[in-house]
DNA sequence: CGCGTTTGACCCGCGC
DNA sequence: GCGCGGGTCAAACGCG
């Protein structure tokens, strides 16, 4: 079950295709329901991680990982939904997202030591990997993660890193590895939902509804 | 001191 | 049953 990532020729994503609001991404598109191949987009620098955003990004979308069962992860609700209206997900996952993250949390029985705690139940949520050109590994996608884990990976240059989203009640996850062929590929692999607002976001927003409520009362 | 990273050990699924 | 490979844990460590 190794390098899922980069076993097919992932189609392109263009901006004007994208469906998800993602912070790092363009905004969604107006319509052209079925995006064509290959797609690019191009980025919007708001991300502060990227210290060397490129005008282009190039995003190549590897896999909906393991067919119809698993897809888009680390994505909201609204954002599964476009997927589906773009035809780039399977609605038969509709299951796994109305579920968010921690509902389908695993039920921690006899924890121990080491990653031995329900594993079928992590894999069953839905996962989604996409590959992003740049030179940071880590891409800011409005949410704090935490690593809890590098792997070298059998086949592949650079290890795989494994991160955690920090919210407390949100147990989204996504890995990170650089393709040894391209190593200026990124691949990003997003599992589960999550069921908590994106902080940047927030950040943004708050002081502006704060305003916004400021100037309401005159 | 709190939070995030590093890293070796551990656990589990799977193929043989 | 055994070994391999991938995923996770958690103590130690680093940093602001």
């Amino acid at each position: 079950m190794e390098d899922h990532h980069q076993q097919h020729n992932p189609p392109l994503l263009t901006s004007q295709s994208l469906p998800l609001s993602l912070p790092f991404l363009l905004p969604p598109p107006p319509q052209n329901p079925r995006p064509p191949s290959p797609y690019l987009f191009t980025s919007s620098s708001s991300s502060s991680l990227m210290t060397n955003p490129p005008d282009l990004l190039d995003i190549d979308w590897v896999s909906l990982l393991s067919g119809g069962t698993q897809a888009a992860g680390g994505f909201n609700h609204d954002q599964i939904n476009s997927f589906k209206r773009m035809g780039m997900m399977d609605n038969n996952i509709s299951g796994s997202a109305g579920n968010t993250g921690a509902d389908q949390e695993e039920k921690v029985g006899v924890k121990r030591k080491g990653g031995g705690k329900m594993r079928k139940a992590a894999a069953s949520r839905p996962r989604f990997a996409f590959q992003t050109r740049s030179e940071d590994d880590i891409l800011d996608d409005g949410y704090r993660w935490r690593k809890y884990g590098q792997k070298a990976v059998k086949n592949t240059s650079y290890p795989r890193s494994y991160y955690r989203c920090t919210h407390h009640t949100c147990n989204v996850k996504k890995q990170v590895q650089r393709l040894s062929k391209d190593t200026s590929i990124v691949v990003t692999t997003y599992e589960g939902i999550h069921n908590h607002p994106c902080e940047k976001l927030m950040e943004t927003l708050t002081p502006l509804l704060k305003q916004m409520q400021f100037l309401s009362r005159f």
